[in-house]
DNA sequence: TTCATTTCTTGCCATAAGGCAAGGTGGGCA
DNA sequence: TGCCCACCTTGCCTTATGGCAAGAAATGAA
């Protein structure tokens, strides 16, 4: 059973015989780099357990501009919730950045899943939750803080971002043009 | 049956009987202007659902800023969904900005409806798909648009909120200084 | 190895938004 | 009625970040 899995779906109510359940819904897929685990415009019919790499979200805003929305690593679950739940094509696309190992699950399976262990459902829940606090966290950090003192969190929260993510990719992650977060990590390095 | 109620749990899945039986497990509320549905430090055992009036839902920062996380108006839930699910001391805090009408129900009561009505479930699950996406939304929007276009957007789309809500506080949602937004505003209305 | 492409840095200047402080406005309450 | 206080506006100057463009450095493919 990948170790990857049990620490995505460690959660106190759920029981081991579940677990072992749940994992073996999975199958394990390998992304070359830059390719596409779900593409704007497609319905999202699965999603993944990332058990190594690096995966990047984003979207394209009304000019075109791809904008990051998010960094997916290892121990992470990469998935359009929207576009997964609610059955509509995706807005947001996920690409490899590096080689990505990952656990994939079926929408059946998880449905199955979902409605058949009721931990597994309290799971889910607290998983959204959480997402939904670090969007939270986000838009308020976007807003009281400086795009160096993000960068330094960024920095501190997961370096390995910033080895892996070409600079662009991170500027608009933090809010900022290539050009300052150039600047910025110039600025951090002379300190 | 509130009607507020039946807007809220409309889903396509949710039969007639079981909406009767979600319905049933809220009761009416009335909160005067400034009176707080939630405190931070509190564990919330409750949502409401919004019939009539306006809602701010706020953090502190680090500096004790008061920052606008949400507005939530009528046909909308009043819920901190961390502090809920996760059974931990709230971070945001929710108050009336006027008097509100509220439908509220009981964190128990939820449970045993969560878990005995698939349907619920999932009208569940789309609800907090929906939430992270407008999240993301706002994560975007705070990147690609100047404030003013920020400013524009919100008085599209939920005018009532401009009317309703104190300048310094629609300001701190906006991610600017009620100063700015004071700026703006009148250079909107010069157009 | 060489060449092309992408990635990153830097300089110059423009601009949006902030900080601070003074003053105006208006609603609620004694 | 008059006063107080929260709310809003405005002026002056500062600062963070952007836009553009040139060029340097790294990467990858043939």
């Amino acid at each position: 059973m990948s170790t990857t899995l049990q620490q995505i779906y460690a959660h106190p109510d759920i029981k081991p015989s579940e677990l072992v359940a749940i994992c073996e819904a999975h199958e394990r897929v390998v992304f070359p780099k830059g390719e596409y685990l779900l593409q704007d415009g497609q319905t999202a019919n699965a999603y993944w357990g990332i058990e190594s790499g690096l995966v990047r979200t984003y979207v394209l805003d009304y000019n075109g501009q791809d904008i990051t929305t998010g960094f997916v690593g290892s121990g992470e679950i990469a998935i359009d919730v929207v576009s997964l739940f609610k059955r509509v094509k995706a807005v947001e696309s996920m690409h490899a950045l590096t080689e990505v190992v990952a656990w994939r699950i079926d929408f059946r399976r998880f449905q199955e899943l979902f409605h058949s262990i009721a931990t597994f459902a309290e799971w889910g829940r607290a998983w959204m939750s959480q997402s939904l606090f670090e969007f939270k966290q986000r838009s308020v950090s976007m807003i009281t803080d400086s795009a160096t003192q993000r960068y330094l969190d960024l920095q501190r929260q997961h370096p390995e971002i910033l080895l892996q993510a070409p600079l662009k990719h991170i500027a608009t992650y933090l809010g900022i043009t290539d050009t300052s977060l150039s600047r910025i990590r110039k600025d951090v390095s002379k300190t």
